[in-house]
DNA sequence: TAGATTGTTAATCGATTAACAATC
DNA sequence: TAGATTGTTAATCGATTAACAATC
């Protein structure tokens, strides 16, 4: 449980901050200002300084934020100062692609494992990883010490795979299905579907 | 120009509906009601019916919603009625994964071309597109009356790809790139990073 | 008719923004 | 010191929810 409930678009704004401090440090700069972090990121000064307020003082008036040490901080908050195990079910064509990406790695997320059904592809590597049978999954995932799931089934299993994940302990999901899953109240799930995306932007168009 | 101004989240909801309804259609159900939605979608049968309020009266006191009938609305309110040209950008393992993706097609987003930097890749073949010399996108794209690109490139060439698409014409884009890139505002971006969304999960894990 | 569920209004809730004193 | 920018409060804005009359 933390400290202060912070809400939830607080939180997911986080990571974009870290990018963007990423960026800023990778172009050579030390210290950034509300205003300058607003520009890069189309958002107003005063919502970035209220979203960082919510943990602390991290800025020093007159100067800014010195980018490392918000950065450092916001990296403490999200628990990314670790190594996160992460495993893959269905190794089709986005499944492999995202074994293959190597923006996991380079931020800390590990890809230790991936389950498939297709008897063609069990015994397989793809990456440096041997693909597994996912008859084999509620043992060996939890003896992997993995605590995020990749969903990149067919829609038609993806509850499925879902309610066995759930049951063996795992909290975080990152669903690649185009579907909405059911999950209990402490289970966190994110939603990748670049069909919705474009279904909204066609709304706006013509 | 809309009729009435629709706020952006409520439109960023109607494919949500329409994936859930064509669910339904599968199951072979005709007539649903907003509280079955609801919990479906994990939303307030209220929510729904203003959502879906904003655009007409689509329902019947005392049944419900007729599934065909709403759906068949809702696509229209998306201009979903029509083959969308898409074309993508970077020919990497996510590029490639896109265009295997049957989802586009299912769905009304036809993938026309791919363009490409690396000269290795040029002209060879993925799945049943010819990859193209990115030199020539400037041209090509519009004369293929693609109206949505898919920016599938490094973060370093991703906003240079951007202001070029911006310059012919395109508005909808939709970013993998792990950047925030800078758009005129009669441009749509939408973003998909699942490294962002995992750094959020892991605010709640452990 | 009785029961169910919509469409809509008003109330609530929560997030964003503006403003400014504090302070580097 | 003068200038800049934070942290924070209060005001505003907008979205969600509850409630209920209308109606199928």
């Amino acid at each position: 449980m933390k400290e202060t409930f912070i809400p939830d678009v607080v939180i997911s704004r986080l990571p974009l901050y870290i990018q963007t401090l990423n960026r800023l440090l990778r172009e050579g700069k030390s210290v950034v200002s509300s205003n300058e972090l607003g520009l890069l990121l189309d958002m107003t000064p005063s919502q970035i300084r209220r979203d960082l307020a919510n943990f602390g003082g991290f800025g020093k008036q007159g100067t800014g934020y010195d980018i490392i040490k918000l950065m450092e901080s916001l990296r403490e908050i999200l628990n990314l100062n670790q190594i996160w195990k992460v495993a893959l079910i269905g190794v089709g064509h986005i499944g492999q692609a995202l074994i293959n990406y190597d923006g996991f790695n380079r931020n800390g997320f590990e890809i230790v494992a991936a389950f498939e059904h297709n008897p063609g592809k069990i015994g397989k590597k793809v990456g440096n990883i041997v693909v597994r049978d996912i008859k084999n999954m509620d043992e060996e995932m939890p003896e992997m010490g993995v605590k995020i799931a990749v969903i990149t089934v067919p829609g038609e299993s993806a509850q499925a795979i879902c309610d066995r994940l759930v049951k063996i302990g795992i909290r975080s999901i990152l669903n690649y299905a185009p579907v909405n899953l059911q999950v209990p109240e402490d289970v966190q799930v994110e939603n990748i579907d670049p069909v919705l995306k474009m279904q909204k932007m066609t709304y706006y168009l013509q």
